[in-house]
RNA sequence: GCCCCCAUCGUCUAGAGGCCUAGGACGCCACCCUUUCAAGGUGGAGAUCACCGGUUCGAAUCCGGUUGGGGGUACCA
């Protein structure tokens, strides 16, 4: 069996997007799985939208959900790695050139003269008279001097690919056989434009020729242009690599995920406090599955367990609720320590738009994981969670803080002796057990319903009706805070409803 | 239009001829737990397996057709 060598080859022309990061997992699970070669190839010959900010985005993007490649281009603070570069498609220009020259040398492939604009009319004409849009080879018969002749004009010539007769067939690993008549392939397609610079479907073969890719696994919208690819394989005299076609992700209407309908950008998704363990787990569940009933899986179990010709065929749905779910799973399962240190540059984001007075220190953060671990559906809830923490007086709607059963004169007083009982208790009591065992005496002395108490208590001192537990979270306000909250609640709640 | 691909609960999926009166998960609804919110537990609603024909003793599973959806069809990638 042949070395496996397979590769992502992402354009630089936008941020990080869901699909690429899915084609792109699922390129390493099959790279990890047979122990095969993982490559990155930049595919920035799209030169006006593409740009060295998208480029690091994509890279750290893909590194951030731990998808490290074993061949790559060097970007800034990354050398290059791998026998096989360049990496980056504008570095290639010679490759291209050379393989351009062998395919017109061998009559492969011919001038075309046609302007964009002469193109454009018959387009029209065919769209018009209903027949398949296709190039109607107007340039494939020209004679060397019928060439020469139109350089002498000053015309620019681009390369198109001669497109020979018959029909294309491959055996794709998701989908079976496929069969495509060339007939149907619009005609013969350009390689090279007239002002020399190459085209995607020649790029890519040239590049995974020249990189000895064993499997080309891509999304199923490239499943039309396989027969394309194949021919210039054949063309170029190089062996032609195995089909992967993945289905597509969809928006919720079933249309291929797009920016206009969906989230697509991975980066949003950070910053939302999605964590790479959930992004990974979910994205390998889009098309794929162990055939058991398990579903959270670590990377390097989904590793492991991949098969690629189990992958389904039938395009999925981005779930964003799933996703949400299997986030929360995969929180619930970080290590508490290292839950901390991902909350900070949450914290450290809320304080910049001010929804939080100050930063806490990552001490601070790992004494109320308990809190919240369970808690958070993505990282970014964690100010709206315990945010009044970290302010010096949260918002207060006296009218929340008077329980359902409640008065607000009943409100004043619990409130009242909620804060004496606790500060005659002191400060060395102040922990979630004695607190508990305090205020519940409290409430049956009065003839209250703890429920009802704890729930003044709650609003009083952290301005919502749902909190993380309400002692260990009095106990994570501090003694003093408690009191002062208490006793603002208290004022507050009795002009608001004067007797 | 033409070419290609696809089709199981709203969504992600299990299912590779009898184990299926179709299983799991998300979401939804109830109940339990409970100081709120989560989490967790239990239960429920939810799929005539797109439709029609065939093959077979037997089909969600195989074959053909229909319908529906998607993708492709550039001097974009």
């Amino acid at each position: 069996m042949t070395h496996v060598r397979v590769r992502i080859a992402p354009s630089p022309t936008g941020p990080l997007h869901i699909g690429t990061a899915r084609t792109a997992l699922f390129n390493y699970l099959y790279a990890r799985h047979t122990g095969g070669t993982f490559v990155l190839r930049l595919e920035d010959t799209d030169v006006a939208r593409s740009s060295e900010a998208f480029e690091r985005d994509i890279l750290d993007g893909l590194h951030g959900l731990g998808l490290t490649w074993d061949e790559g281009p060097a970007v800034a603070g990354l050398d290059e790695r791998g026998p096989y570069g360049p990496y980056r498609q504008m570095a290639r220009l010679p490759l291209y050139a050379e393989a351009a020259e062998r395919l017109l040398a061998a009559d492969l492939a011919y001038p075309c003269y046609c302007t964009p604009q002469e193109l454009e009319t018959e387009r029209r004409r065919q769209k018009a008279a209903m027949e398949p849009p296709r190039y109607a080879g107007t340039c494939a018969p020209l004679t060397r001097e019928q060439r020469a002749a139109r350089a002498a004009e000053g015309r620019p010539a681009a390369l198109r690919f001669r497109v020979p007769p018959g029909t294309v067939a491959f055996d794709d690993i998701v989908r079976g056989h496929v069969e495509i008549d060339t007939a149907a392939l619009g005609g013969d397609f350009v390689l090279v434009r007239a002002d020399g610079t190459p085209l995607y479907h020649f790029t890519v073969v040239v590049d995974d020729a020249a990189m000895d890719i064993t499997h080309v696994i891509r999304g199923e919208d490239h499943l039309s242009n396989t027969p394309k690819h194949i021919l210039l394989f054949r063309a170029l005299g190089h062996e032609v690599p195995a089909f992967a076609h993945l289905p597509l992700i969809l928006n919720p209407d079933r249309t291929k995920m797009s920016k206009r309908k969906s989230q697509t950008a991975v980066d949003d998704y950070v910053a939302q406090g999605f964590i790479r363990e959930a992004l990974v787990n979910y994205l390998a569940l889009l098309g794929w599955s162990t055939g058991t009933e398990e579903e959270i899986l670590p990377l390097d179990e989904i590793v492991a367990r991949f098969d690629l010709s189990a992958v389904n065929r039938a395009g999925a749905v981005f779930d964003r609720d799933r996703l949400e779910w299997l986030n929360g799973q995969w929180i619930r399962r970080l290590d508490p320590d290292d839950l901390a240190e991902r909350l900070l540059p949450f914290l450290e984001a809320e304080a910049v738009v001010g929804a939080i007075d100050r930063i806490p220190a990552l001490d601070e953060v790992r004494a109320i994981i308990p809190l919240v671990q369970e808690r958070l559906p993505v990282l970014g809830a964690i100010g709206d969670l315990v945010g009044f923490l970290f302010v010096a007086e949260p918002p207060l709607d006296p009218a929340l803080v008077i329980p359902k059963r409640w008065d607000g004169a009943t409100t004043v007083s619990g409130l009242a002796a909620a804060r004496d009982a606790i500060e005659s208790n002191g400060q060395v009591a102040f922990d979630a057990e004695g607190l508990e065992a305090t205020l519940r005496a409290l409430a049956a002395a009065h003839d209250w319903k703890a429920g009802d108490l704890f729930m003044a208590i709650r609003v009083a001192v952290t301005g919502r009706t749902a909190t993380p537990p309400l002692f260990e979270t009095l106990v994570a306000l501090g003694y003093e805070r408690t009191l002062a909250r208490l006793a603002r609640a208290c004022d507050l709640v009795r002009s608001a409803s004067p007797t």
